[in-house]
DNA sequence: TCACGGATTCGT
DNA sequence: CGAATCCGTGAT
């Protein structure tokens, strides 16, 4: 237990690193070195530019930069003014996908995640194999089994983008 | 340099 | 249903 993943999981497409991300614990460690281990209970996939919910559909930019790096990095962005929304880059480099991490035990809904962790900017491209205050372990359960649904939040990507199955949530 | 609006949440 | 709250993006 308490393994961390490697580089394989996050190496996928977004699509099935969003599925396989289900159950796995991400841990948060602070300044003062306490912890906090919350299991990953929803996810969301995020595909390439031409996916018109994605950030990567307006091209690289200052903001959507680390979507074209290496699987395994941090892709943190304020929304509405208010939440930090924890992304995990996945794929080859200069194929800009991401799992955005919708909701752990711990705190249902990504604005909440991103406070229980106190994400804020300087998350930004943290490598999650190297990093000492958050990364990804694996969890208790091998047979995870998850359902799928539309992504929330993005009709304006217009029905083809906003219609496709790629939210997964966790079964109870 | 400026105006706009968002991968949300909470209270009315 | 609408306010809270800020900065990346695209237009001026």
């Amino acid at each position: 237990m308490n393994k961390k993943l490697t580089k394989d999981i996050y190496s996928q497409d977004a699509v099935t690193a969003a599925k396989e991300l289900l159950g796995k614990v991400l841990v948060r460690r602070f300044e003062d070195g306490t912890e906090i281990r919350a299991v990953i209970t929803e996810t969301e996939a995020y595909h390439g530019e031409e996916d018109l919910g994605c950030h990567a559909s307006k091209g690289r930019t200052p903001r959507t930069d680390v979507m074209y790096w290496e699987g395994g990095h941090v892709y943190v962005y304020l929304i509405y003014g208010m939440y930090w929304l924890l992304n995990i880059v996945t794929g080859p480099k200069d194929h800009p996908q991401a799992v955005l991490i919708r909701g752990t035990d711990l705190a249902p809904g990504p604005g909440r995640t991103g406070k229980l962790l106190k994400l804020d900017k300087s998350f930004y491209g943290e490598d999650l194999l190297t990093s000492n205050r958050i990364w990804i372990e694996e969890g208790e359960k091998n047979d995870i089994k998850h359902t799928t649904a539309p992504r929330i939040g993005i009709e304006y990507a217009g029905p083809e983008w906003s219609q496709k199955p790629w939210r997964f949530t966790l079964n109870d």
